[in-house]
DNA sequence: ATGCATTTGGTACGGCGGTACCATGAAGAG
DNA sequence: CTCTTCATGGTACCGCCGTACCAAATGCAT
């Protein structure tokens, strides 16, 4: 036979050419000949390894999924060891929004993913829907935990918190993809919003960020 | 020559036709086609009246944010007649969830808009990206009015809650529509977020609102 | 009535996209 | 060495979709 190959690490690099080429010109215009070409792979082999599109679809999600995972993971780290319930909060959010090449591509197809699974149920059948609860759970248990050691208000309920935090990190993040909103306006709101829940002791040490207390609308009135 | 119609008129008709199936179906999945059946008429017709589909396109976007404004209308008509910001901007938010099939279809399409115009540069330039900032505007000034009235607590940024508040509802409408959360959770999660920056006082505020309560701020005026 | 512009219908064409089929080269087993 | 099995390539088929073309019915002006 020819040199024998790991089946799963074809399907990950024919799997990157998908998210690749999907970042670049939208996942609905994407097809298994863009993918053959961006892998530097011929069309049968995409379908030698996965059968059917819809099995290549399905594949990029649980792809995408591992590799945001690695993301968050990464800034995790980089937020220095054991950070605090903020950190790593902020760090979630954060690493969710468009802010660069990497972050743009996450968000348009998650969104994009999203939006069909409405009208796909096969799709919606797969498990990526329970990411967004297990999202949603983490933060209200940091939240929660931070209340127990007084590094947060104990008045706010710290699911309702989880949800929204989340929840505006999304709209937010497809804001900055179309252009009507600055990075910094974002992290703006979002920091907004953590000053509120966090009090302020805790760590976070000088790292020397720069703080606002709250700039929406980054650049002001501008263009247009 | 045949019946004269109101070309308009036919327009809309196929647009609404276009809403119908692409709310059934997704966007991305509606052909001319299944328009004109759905509509009733002949594919030529739909050629007629739309010479491209990128015309239909836009026309059903346009279409799309015209009913939209109607429903909003029509919600704040029965919230009665003058209704102070906090009634405003609930109906405004609320008619915005997926809580009925016509909000499903508004929300849905609204979505797969968006993110068609992160990679369809055409869509992009349609003017339907100011929309947002409208409500944004929109939001934010009464919240700023309600502030001046006493009526909305002055220590928060007018403009920050506006964004919070219309990214939260847009991230929990998807929700909704894919089956995560249910319509009484989002409507919880916004009213406890009014409830938050609305104080219960109007304008002469006994007691005045407790905690924090820095300086006069303006309508609006941001900082940076 | 004649004619002409408007409206509508049916259908064909070109292209593209997913899938299926056939063929061939490259190793490991016997 | 041969035979089998895996991996890969090329290509053809079928269907769908947007668009274009041909043609007819219709009603107002002359």
């Amino acid at each position: 036979m020819p040199k024998r190959v790991d089946h799963e690490e074809r399907r990950a690099q024919i799997a990157e050419a998908l998210v690749r080429v999907a970042g670049r010109r939208g996942l609905h215009a994407v097809g298994m000949r863009d993918v053959a070409a961006e892998a530097g792979v011929s069309l049968r082999l995409v379908q030698y390894y996965f059968q059917t599109k819809e099995n290549l679809l399905f594949y990029g999600l649980q792809h995408l999924t591992e590799r945001f995972t690695a993301r968050v993971g990464a800034r995790l780290a980089a937020a220095g060891p054991d950070p605090g319930p903020r950190a790593t909060i902020e760090a979630l959010l954060l690493a969710s929004l468009p802010t660069d090449e990497e972050g743009r591509t996450f968000h348009l197809l998650y969104s994009s993913y999203s939006i069909l699974s409405v009208t796909d149920e096969a799709l919606a059948a797969q498990p990526f829907i329970d990411n967004p609860n297990a999202a949603e759970d983490a933060v209200t248990g940091l939240i929660a935990r931070a209340q127990e050691a007084g590094a947060a208000d104990r008045g706010v309920d710290a699911r309702t918190e989880a949800i929204s935090l989340l929840a505006m990190t999304a709209t937010m993040g497809t804001s900055i993809l179309v252009g009507q909103r600055e990075p910094e306006s974002a992290i703006g709101v979002l920091r907004h919003h953590l000053d509120r829940i966090f009090t302020g002791q805790e760590r976070d040490g000088g790292g020397g960020a720069d703080e606002e207390s709250s700039g929406p609308r980054g650049g002001g009135a501008g263009a247009r």
